[in-house]
DNA sequence: GACTTATTTAGATACTTATCTAATCATCTA
DNA sequence: TAGATGATTAGATAAGTATCTAAATAAGTC
C-alpha cells in the first residue's frame, strides 16, 4: 500500500495534479486542461492516484470531481518522519 | 531531483535499506546480508538511493559505509506537508 | 606481485509503465 | 431515443527498471 503511494508520487505529472487539487477540488476535465498530454493519459494518472489513496473521486452528473485525500498524505509524512528519526524498523 | 527521491522511495527493498540505515550506518555488505537478493542488486539499489541524495557513501578501506542523508528526508517531508496544506503550486 | 575480500559495473532478460489512438461507458438535453 | 459532452478502458508501443550472472575495480594480506 505504501508502495503505491510512493510510486504515485514518483511521476511529476501526478505530483502536479496533487498540487492542483491541494488548492481546490477539480473535475477530471479541469485537471486534464492543465496538461499538454492526452486526456486519456491524465485519466490514467488519476486512476493511479486514486488507487494509491491519494485522491478520491465522486461523480457529479456528467463530471467526476477529484479531491485530495489528506489522510494518506499525513500517513506518508508520518512514515518519513519516523524513518528520519530512526524509529522505523517496520 | 524530487523525482529521483520518490522513485527511490517507491521500491520496498530501498525503503527497507533506509530503515536499516536509520538505526545506524552500515557497510554495503552488512546491508546486502539483510536481503535475499544478489549482492549486485543491492548495490544497484544503493546507487539509486545515493543518486536520489537519500544516502551518502564513504569508502572505509575495503568497505563502503552508507549513512542516511537526513537533509533530503526533511526536504521531502516539507514538500508533502506543503502540498497537504494547499500551499504548493510550485 | 599474486590472492582474497568488498564492492561496483556491464550486459541480458523479464516486467512494469507512460503515452498514444480508438473504442466504450455514463450522463445530460433536445 | 439520438446526439453531444465528459470520462474511463482497451490495445499497442516505447522507455524504464529490478533482477540475475559474469566481469571489473579497489583495497588489504601474504
Amino acid at each position: 500500500m505504501r508502495d503505491g503511494v510512493f510510486r504515485a508520487l514518483a511521476d511529476p505529472t501526478r505530483r502536479r495534479i496533487l498540487e492542483l487539487l491541494a488548492t481546490r477540488d477539480r473535475t477530471a476535465g479541469e485537471i486534464a486542461d492543465e496538461f499538454p498530454i492526452a486526456f486519456a493519459s491524465v485519466s490514467h494518472h488519476l486512476g493511479v492516484l486514486k488507487n494509491a489513496g491519494l485522491v478520491a473521486a465522486e461523480r457529479e452528473g456528467q463530471h467526476v470531481r477529484y479531491r485530495l485525500n489528506t489522510t494518506v498524505f499525513q500517513e506518508t509524512v508520518k512514515y518519513l518522519m519516523n524513518v528520519f528519526a530512526g524509529g522505523t524498523d517496520a
